[in-house]
DNA sequence: GGCAAACACGAGTGATCGCTCGCGTTTTCA
DNA sequence: TGAAAACGCGAGCGATCACTCGTGTTTGCC
């Protein structure tokens, strides 16, 4: 609809200015969220003062949205190249390693992420944006899960398949970022892995191993 | 320290307009978070004036600790029969009905149960209050696996074991909460006790049952 | 019935927050 | 080198929020 009427030029250290509030805007944001975050409390942690942080954002909520559409974009380029063919041939044990070690990275690399994605107190642009990629990561998790389980599968099951995969895999993942760095996170990872193979590991057998003895649930 | 200077009696009507106002706050703080909601806007939807809150509260936070305490002693309650000795005996499946029933079933009465205690803008007394809840839960946890696990299990990774087993259900909670009632939350909650019975059984086959096949991981 | 206390009200108050504006400084470019 | 544009500042403005207070109503108790 309406084009950007500003077609402002930034100068270099316009970029850099740019970079720092985001870098000082996801701190504050993680420490206390976004509603309790002032603008002022911003550009005190940018060590820049108010009127500097409004020259480059129109108001609070431009700078989450910015940042949670960088982080957003970010995520995508990574799990764009997580779901790829040559990982759906896996092994379940590799597959696993090949989809959860770039999202784990990201997110305790980003933990404002996690921060900005999940407060229902977000504007809602970003909530739009999260729920597309959330929509997107399920998907994908869908389409791996039903090219390698039983045709048979019923796609309904399937889907509930793949969303509580999802959901225990952000769960595991809360309990690894909240982890200190270590062999504390590391042992979370590998269990979370763990859980998440023998939950799909009776769907996901190698062609001709389909005979395992499905438990009694 | 200090006591409680006023030892104000209260009508059959304060009562009920506290209970009432509680309520609203717990709609409020669940749709919109703790930090964005107004008291006047808890107070309206509460059908009260402004002044006639704050002659039941203090303060802002004084209702959500209120509330929180509420939940949270519901909750203690609740799980205070679940951990019981006849119910650790049971077999695998049964037993993770008789934990995860209770518990699902009081989140999805309470959402603002939920919503209360993950958030990281809540007042600090809600966020220890949670804190010893969620530490005790895990406690009980970790000796119920232990009861039942291998003696010869570490201790480390029995607890690395329970913290995984906690985070798994919570992830699945959220998806549990966030379906709508019917057929589709029945599905889900299934399928999160599939993912913790598969996760489990391996550690907690009955007696004369461990030679299980443990899978290559 | 009458009185004190609890309840209910809602306009108002001080503080804080998002955001602006005027002015001074630095960078770019011809 | 000079002017235009981008950058940087911080006091301050209007709006909103948590909370108060003076006044009127209802309830419990003798």
């Amino acid at each position: 609809m309406t084009e950007d009427p500003k077609p402002r030029r930034r100068q270099a250290r316009g970029e850099r200015r740019i970079a720092q509030l985001l870098q000082a805007a996801a701190d504050v944001f993680c420490a206390n969220g976004y509603t309790a975050t002032s603008t002022n409390a911003i550009a005190r942690e940018a060590k820049v003062s108010p009127g500097t942080l409004y020259q480059y954002f129109p108001n609070k909520e431009a700078i989450a949205i910015e940042l949670g559409g960088r982080l957003i974009h970010e995520m995508r380029e990574r799990h764009g190249q997580v779901f790829t063919p040559e990982n759906v041939a896996l092994p379940l044990p590799e597959l696993i390693d090949a989809i959860l070690d770039p999202m784990i990275e990201f997110n305790c690399l980003n933990p404002a992420f996690l921060a900005l994605m999940h407060g229902s107190e977000v504007p809602g642009r970003i909530a739009e944006e999260h729920d597309e990629l959330h929509a997107s990561l399920l998907s994908q998790v869908r389409e791996l899960i039903g090219a390698r389980a039983a045709p048979a599968l019923p796609v309904e099951e399937l889907d509930r398949v793949a969303d509580m995969a999802f959901a225990v895999f952000k769960g595991g993942l809360a309990l690894i970022v909240a982890a200190p760095e270590g062999p504390a996170r590391d042992g979370a990872v590998a269990e979370l892995k763990k859980v998440l193979y023998r939950y799909l590991e009776p769907l996901l057998a190698e062609e001709g191993a389909r005979v395992t003895t499905t438990p009694p649930r």
